[in-house]
RNA sequence: CGGAGUGUGGCUCAGUCUGGUAGAGCACCGCGUUCGGGACGCGGGGGUCGCAGGUUCGAAUCCUGCCACUCCGACCA
């Protein structure tokens, strides 16, 4: 049987992972790169999982007390020097517009010196000074605090090497910007909001995380704490899929956002800065997709239940389409994971084998198949995209019409179940904690940093560590990266100490989470 | 920006070493037979072989320069 990709993910060859991950994103029709090298078409497969990650992920922020708005794309440059971590964070890849006009010349287009402009503009790489200009101005007293918003918005980063979904010069993301009285309740919302992303990750994407705060090397430009979810990808690698600032007053000092207080005082703004991004979609994959494809939590399909007409140009044809409308109405009218179902009757011209698989490969959560037969005994045959296969067999199901629509529900928030369930047995398999020295770390890992040194499977590793600062820190960093290694987090959810800084040997503080990472 | 590799119909590639009328499979279009587990037959459409120069009677093939893409690093959501 011919398969759906042309790699699979579990060869034991570490370097066709990533081969297959394109081949799925092909496959599966989400995305392809475009034209302007490093940012990418999405297309409507993949928009519509967009579309639905915003739909849930935007309730979530306006259920917490966040109202959405929207900020400039291009921001003064002179924004950017008043932080100076934050212009030194991301001055390196800022897309820059200094002109406002061309002009042809002997039939050619070229940039018009006479539009020059006064001050350049650079294109957003993230919104924080252009939405503290705005606070500075919006704010007063402590009467209008705390101030709540967020954007969903497209961002430009000028990468070096780029991947669809994992890093791309452009993105799509939502982030969130709040100001505050005073630190705990900035701190608050910072945690508020990682929570969000947690429980959006786990319970919408079916992507279990570990929550920590980001080691200082690791922290957002400018800001005081950073904080992230990690996840588990299938080749054992970390996917950051949301991070949540505590900014301080950094940007409030360098922006000038004050608030009277109730005791009458000048008071500078504890802010907050939050935001998840496209690749989340790209974690989806790497979390959930097999060799046939793309396999999507129904939270977050376009398309929950697809319904393939066998179809045999005949006059029975009337009679399926027929009976695939009805079923597909009454699919629509019914509720599964708190929303109305979404199913789509496939009414295209294709052969109905060719449909049935390009649903696989898309990764509808259940496709259902009715001919002529089922029409006639008031049946359907379905297939559950998380539970495709029986062995070399596809597993399909005939059941009773009626039967069928009252289980959908049920089979729907099942198959969000498992594909969670899977993932968080892979992460809690995978992490070792029981690592006690440097040495250790570089065996378990390998020493060797060639090319075809990761034959194996590597998950991630909990260790004690004394949170070194400054150069110390530096130091450790250094070590890790001769093993391509990374600190990920400092889970929030902490574990019993086993031992000595796994660094300095000095009385450990806590445990940090350390893996290879995208 | 470094290292490696690749550029030939929409996709995957052969052909390049050894210069001599641009090919295959898949996809696409038409007709027919099929269709309930990734169909088959027959017929068709589609490529200035990444770009620019050079060598040659003749260049996908040899030479020079450039460009793009992929993978691996550095950077990062």
């Amino acid at each position: 049987m011919q398969r759906a990709l042309s790699v699979s993910r579990m060869t034991g060859n570490r370097s066709t992972f990533p081969e297959w991950y394109q081949a799925v994103v092909r496959e599966a029709d989400l995305a392809e790169n475009s034209p302007v090298r490093g940012m990418m078409i999405i297309k409507p497969w993949g928009y519509g999982v967009w579309e639905e990650i915003q739909r849930d992920l935007d309730r979530r922020i306006k259920e917490t007390g966040h109202v959405n708005a929207y900020f400039p794309l291009l921001i003064p440059l002179s924004f950017f020097a008043k932080e100076a971590e934050h212009v030194e964070g991301f001055a390196k890849e800022m897309a820059v517009v200094t002109h406002h006009r061309l002009r042809a010349v002997d039939g050619k287009l070229e940039v018009d010196p006479d539009a020059k402009l006064e001050e350049p503009l650079i294109v957003r790489p993230t919104s924080e000074t252009i939405i503290a200009d705005a606070f500075q101005r919006w704010i007063k007293s402590h009467r209008d605090l705390p101030l709540l918003i967020n954007q969903w918005a497209n961002v430009v980063r000028w990468e070096m090497r780029t991947r669809l979904f994992l890093r791309t010069s452009e993105f799509l993301w939502q982030e969130g910007h709040t100001a505050h009285a005073d630190e705990a309740d900035a701190r608050a919302e910072t945690m508020r909001m990682l929570e969000v992303y947690r429980a959006f990750s786990e319970e919408t994407l079916a992507m279990p995380v570990i929550a920590g705060e980001k080691p200082e090397n690791e922290r957002f430009p400018g800001a005081v704490g950073t904080f992230s979810v990690e996840s588990m990808m299938q080749d054992g690698k970390a996917l950051q899929a949301a991070t949540s600032h505590y900014l301080g007053q950094n940007f409030a000092r360098a922006q000038n956002i004050r608030f009277q207080s109730a005791a009458g005082e000048l008071e500078y703004c504890h802010t907050t800065s939050w935001g998840a991004s496209t690749r989340m979609i790209g974690g989806v994959i790497m979390t959930h997709g097999d060799d046939d494809g793309l396999r999507l939590p129904p939270a977050i399909a376009p398309r929950q239940i697809v319904i393939v007409p066998i179809l045999r140009d005949k006059p029975e044809d009337a009679e399926v389409l027929a009976y695939g409308e009805a079923l597909a109405k009454a699919l629509n009218a019914l509720s599964a994971l708190g929303e109305r179902v979404r199913a789509l009757l496939d009414v295209r011209g294709a052969r109905s084998a060719d449909k049935r698989w390009e649903w696989v490969r898309r990764g509808a959560p259940i496709i259902v198949e009715v001919g002529p037969r089922d029409a006639a005994a008031g049946q359907v045959t379905y297939m559950r995209r998380d539970k495709l296969r029986d062995g070399e067999k596809i597993a399909s199901h005939a059941v009773p019409r009626d039967t069928f629509l009252a289980a959908a529900p049920g089979i729907l928030a099942e198959i969000q179940a498992n594909l969670y369930a899977d993932a968080k047995a892979l992460l809690d398999s995978n992490i070792r904690s029981d690592i006690t020295s440097f040495e250790a770390l570089a065996d378990y890992f390998g020493a060797a940093v060639d090319e075809d040194e990761g034959a194996a499977f590597k998950g991630w590793v909990r260790a004690p560590w004394s949170r070194p600062t400054g150069e110390a820190l530096e130091a450790v960093d250094a070590r890790l990266k001769a093993l391509k290694l990374t600190l990920r987090n400092i889970p929030l959810d902490q574990q019993p100490i086993t031992g000595p800084c796994l660094f300095t040997g000095e009385p450990a503080a806590e445990e940090v989470l350390i893996a290879r990472a995208y």
